[in-house]
Parts: structure tokens; sequence; C-alpha cells
DNA sequence: TTTTATTTTCAATAATTACTGAAAGTTTAA
DNA sequence: TTAAACTTTCAGTAATTATTGAAAATAAAA
């Protein structure tokens, strides 16, 4: 296989697991040709290599910024932009795990916190099942949570090893 | 806060967090209605509970009984087919990370496992760069898949007393 | 059989989400 | 200043995804 064909099953790849998880296609597709490319690129190749429009390409790589997985680069003596991703795919991991947590993890939390608190009869089933349903979630969501934190100060191998080494 | 009220915000709190990561909302609220609900229900009564047509009711429990977190009962003597929900949290954690890994994340590694056998030139950046952000979200992927082969077989307690233990 | 109860299907439609492109805005330099 | 280079915005539109509802299919009972 060719290296230019390669890209684009990457970035077709990449494309559609992030639609999978909630995430907007083309977004992950401009953060995939980043990642295969070596130097920042302007928004012009953006927009010429993966065919989007100049709107789509400013909006989805001001986004790909606030999930801390592009930066903005200038050049002196230049005036035009440049984009740039960290390769590093254990800080894109926990970047992207961090921003999940924080936009989408804690808000339910938080609901869930709350939804605990709720009191009813004791013998209603109705109230027994929804108590322990919600509690059971709670605490799962709250498991889950502490890992994030500690997988979000961790270095990869420790992390990693750590966990494999408990599983086997 | 009322039993009644409590529920449908956990209903749509759960169809809000389903469709952040993409899990179709309805679903995520039938879901999340049988898991309050002590009793199997009836198509007809989550039709009305939800105010969704019978079509959509119907489509939507076959998806749920796909993703192994529904089953239909059947009660002697009646016609109706009651629909019910394993109330067992780690249970539905486990089955969701079974599917999700089958549907989405045993694919990607198949494709990237291809990428990673792409051949260049290694004095070329373009072709450095693509291999090694293939090859490292490869590697990523493939102990994200070890971490839920292991989950999947795993006792509650034991995996977050095991994980939360390296943590802290 | 025929009737009745129930489930399934799927074309049509609605709702949501994503994208375009051109105009407005901004910044630098002539 | 004015112009040129570049970025941002957003109303309008396109594409995608979800839902309806009624007809067809199925299954049990009369």
């Amino acid at each position: 296989m060719e290296l230019a064909e390669a890209k684009l099953q990457f970035i077709q790849a990449w494309g559609k697991l992030g639609s999978e998880w909630g995430i907007n296609r083309t977004m992950a597709q401009v953060h995939a040709l980043l990642l295969v490319t070596p130097d920042a690129l302007t928004t012009e190749e953006i927009m010429e290599q993966l065919s989007i429009s100049r709107g789509n390409a400013n909006m989805t790589l001001r986004d790909l910024m606030s999930w801390g997985l592009v930066e903005k680069q200038l050049k002196p003596g230049e005036r035009k932009e440049y984009f740039y991703a960290d390769k590093d795919t254990w800080n894109i991991a926990r970047q992207v795990a961090k921003e999940r947590r924080k936009r989408e993890l804690d808000p339910v939390i938080k609901i869930l916190d709350e939804l605990s608190k709720v009191e009813g009869d004791k013998n209603d089933p109705a109230f027994q099942t929804f108590n322990k349903s919600v509690t059971d979630i709670n605490k799962l969501a709250k498991n889950v949570d502490k890992t994030l934190e500690t997988m979000l100060k961790a270095d990869e191998s420790w992390f990693w090893g750590s966990v494999l080494k408990i599983f086997k």
C-alpha cells in the first residue's frame, strides 16, 4: 500500500470511530490528518486535503483547540496561521479523557448524586428499584472518575504496566 | 423530589449521556426506564411512558436486546411480550464494553494492524510521522483491548479493588 | 377456517446535525 | 489612510439520523 493511500485510510477509520463515539466525523478527520503530518498545516491546506469549506475548517480547528488536541502556530514573518497536533498518543488519550470527564461524566455524577438523595417508601418496589439502580450507577461512575483522575496524572508505561500486571 | 420526577430526570440524564457517546437517545431512555422499573413492561407501556411510536419502541427494544441489555419475557397465558432489563450495573457495564469492543474497537485494530505494516522511506518525515502515529495508537488500542478482555471476565469488587488499589 | 390480538416492517416525514460560502471582521503593511 | 491577506461568523442549505404510522405479517383463539 502507498503512503498516500494509507493516510487516507487512516483518516477514514479515525473519522468513523469518532462518529461512533459522538465526535464529529470531520473533527476526527482533521485531527487524523494532522497526526500523520510532520509539520503544521494552514487552513488552506486542510481545506484542500479533506475537501471541506473554509468555514468548516475554521470551526473544526477551533473545536480541536478547545479539546487541547491541536495548537495554533505562528511563523515569524508570516501572516498565515498554522495548525499542529501533538503526536504523543498518551497525551492525546489523556486530553480526551480529561475533556469528556469534564464535559460529560462530571455533570452526570452531579445529577446522580442528587437522585441518590431522593427518599421514598422503603417497601415500595418502585422506589427500591429506582434507588438501587441510581446508587449503583453512581458508584460505578465514581470509580471510573477516580480511575480517570489517576490516568490524567500518570505516566504511560507506568499506567499500563500497573493495569496489565494485575490482570495477568 | 418526588419519585416520579426523579425517574424522569434519570431518564433524561441517561438519554443525554447516551447521545453524547453515540448511542441513540431513545434507546438510552428506554433502557433507563426499564432500569428503574421493577417489573417487565409491555411495548404499550413503554410507548405511553416515553411518548414514542410503536415502530420506534419496537426497533429500540430489538436494538437493546441485540446489545444484551434487555430481554423479552413471555408470561404464561398471555399473548403480549414483556421487556425486562437486568439491573446489575456491573453486568451492564461489561455488556456495553463487550459490544463496543466487538463493534468498534476490534475493527479499528484490524485496520491499524494493516496500516502498521505499510512500508516506506525511513528518512522521509511524512513516513516517519505516519508510522509513529499509527503504531502508537495501535499499541494503545491493544492495551485498552486487553484491559476490556480482563474486565469482561472479572468480578466487580475484585476489578475495582485492584484498579483503585494501584492508583492510590 | 376466520377473527382478533399482537408484532414487525418500512416508506414517508420530521428532527437534528453538519457544512457551505459569501459577507463582515481583523490585522498587518504599504 | 487604504489595501491586501487572512480569519471569523452565521443564515441558508444539505446530509444524516431518528421517528412515525399505517399496512403487512404472524400467531393464537374462536
